[in-house]
DNA sequence: CTGAAAGCGCTTACAG
DNA sequence: CTGAAAGCGCTTACAG
């Protein structure tokens, strides 16, 4: 069989002949649209509910222009980040009666714009997606962006994102977390204190580091170019650079490294090389994902509210177009956290 | 905006005309139909490129009775295991021209055979999925599996699972990869061999148990009770555990952790207890998931093809119902792998 | 092997 | 404030 068993479901006519009226007066109730008398708005609800009533998806969005889908692009690589993200997406997704679809494409970032659109336009033609959800690592990624914007669809962003288009953002404080992060090793008393970059396409990359140069300089410390190490948001990167730092001739007291697993890469390279963290080295990370309460010293970093970044990029986004004034913010800052654990210590003069 | 554009995307007529045929024929060739001459085939075929016709799943999914929708039933707790085999679901769907839906459902375990029909059959009636797509901790559950089976759906479950409906089941050889991971640890020379087992209502938990009982009874090793621990295959769970033995009278040498989460917490634990790990204790696992690499040292664990396991369960599901005869087999066992590392070494006699 | 007609279940103009 | 008609883009019987 293709699929489905045969419920007699209730259709429309069904709901609409049962509380007597019209089946156009059922779809204004549906809709929640004006211009429908209270008292036959409640009949048609009791109907609605009395048949258990579920409109087909397939049949409003072929006949309206709304498919009741959002599609997330994805990165093909899967992390611990965008799943916390998609997981608040699809809640938030499922709450509000829309469908998620997850678009996995993988190499976005070779494409010329042209191929960018009609890799996009193709997408949008085929699954009428009402929105479209983009993070890292394409949310911040300019082609994409302007592509998406010729073809008129809405979309959301989340991360630190410096775009000249009309998009929705939501994200945290990635500056001011980073100074929070950088002014707490300095009031350890560390001088010499490492950085640890993420990937070079993301903005977030720059954003962290614009903090934590802040910091510094705010504090009158000079940042040492060979401290600052390059790195991929992955463990192994983290491990690398921990490597290459401990064994300077004036290694670091401490180290930001721009996400967690790079931080616990960073650990782990310590204590192989035999530095006990953190007596001989602090470390801090950024995300508070699950390797951070795993890992031992479990980590200081920063708490990103994943899964409340990817509830709030929905409803925003579907907000965004259920309100035709456009009147909301287009740009939301969630909360962050500082979260003091076991991986930072006092600079011990030796 | 509602989300689109409006591009001028060319419908099945546009491709009839251009072709010189009709709609229907165009149909015909879309799906695979037989009975068009091949002459007229290719001409369609042309049109179809020409223009970048892309058919309407809602129109297909309204009149036909596919909806080219696959939904992923998940548990609300996001898990590495969960997220590798979604990966594969999705790469196999977009391969295959469907889309895969995540349902998110709680707590679906407390809900009475009649409660759980009412659920199943809202999610069937609202995005009429072609199919469903099961796994842990919702794959071996007898009253879903029977809820599922009256509403004559099509299912595919990963995991082992032992149970009487006729669906699509997707595995490795849980109970020979048990043994093999055992057996490594009795050549090794551990007698004391400590299990740490998973939550209880999987079936997961039982097999791996049972081919280490097998092991053990093979080798003419006694199975002690008070080194059957139970545990929730998460990390802390492998804590506990690992605290518990080693703060026995009699320790073990060496433990078979159900998965790598609880392994990691396993030897965190000895770790912190000033056990060297593999030297004070041999520690395995099952999964091969990303842990396994990134904790220190090394886990050696059975490699679970997780993401393949994800696309072939989606092809499986697909096949089937395209496929009238049911030819194909229902039951798929793919691969596993030892992996060694080094979390295991010959017991050293003290 | 091919096609003209009907219809899936809704929403969109258009009337009243 | 409410409704009868038309139509979204396909596929399903039914003819030929």
């Amino acid at each position: 069989m293709a699929g489905n068993s045969e419920p007699k479901t209730a259709k429309m006519k069904d709901v609409a002949d049962l509380a007597g009226v019209s089946i156009k007066t059922v779809s204004r109730v549906l809709n929640n649209e004006p211009h429908v008398q209270d008292k036959l708005r409640n009949k048609v609800k009791d109907a609605v509910a009395k048949l258990e009533y579920i409109p087909s998806q397939s049949a409003r969005s072929l006949r309206g222009n709304r498919s009741y889908t959002i599609t997330l692009l994805c990165h093909a690589a899967d992390s611990s980040y965008s799943n916390t993200i998609q997981f608040g997406a699809v809640v938030a997704c499922q709450r509000l009666g829309y469908q998620l679809s997850i678009s996995l494409q993988e190499g976005l970032d070779q494409l010329s714009f042209d191929q960018l659109k009609a890799v996009f336009e193709k997408l949008i033609h085929q699954h009428r997606p009402d929105g479209i959800m983009l993070m890292a690592p394409y949310a911040g990624n300019k082609m994409i962006a302007f592509a998406l914007q010729e073809l008129g669809i809405d979309v959301v962003r989340i991360g630190p994102v410096d775009l000249p288009t009309e998009d929705i953002l939501v994200e945290i404080d990635d500056y001011g977390a980073a100074i929070e992060l950088t002014q707490h090793l300095i009031d350890l008393g560390h001088r010499r204190i490492a950085f640890v970059r993420g990937l070079e396409n993301q903005r977030a990359t720059d954003v962290r580091f614009a903090g934590f140069s802040m910091a510094m300089n705010a504090a009158g410390l000079t940042i040492d170019d060979r401290l600052v190490m390059p790195g991929s948001f992955d463990f192994s990167s983290g491990m690398d650079a921990g490597q290459k730092l401990l064994s300077l001739e004036d290694p670091p007291s401490a180290v930001f490294a721009s996400n967690d697993d790079m931080a616990a890469g960073l650990v782990t390279a310590a204590t192989m090389a035999g530095v006990p963290v953190p007596e001989g080295l602090s470390v801090v990370g950024f995300d508070d994902s699950a390797v951070a309460t795993r890992m031992r010293p479990e980590l200081t970093t920063i708490h990103q509210p994943l899964r409340e970044l990817g509830e709030v990029a929905i409803e925003k986004l579907i907000e965004s177009f259920q309100n035709e004034r456009k009147t909301s913010a287009r740009r939301i800052v969630l909360d962050h956290n500082f979260i003091l654990r076991n991986t930072t210590a006092p600079l011990t003069i030796s």
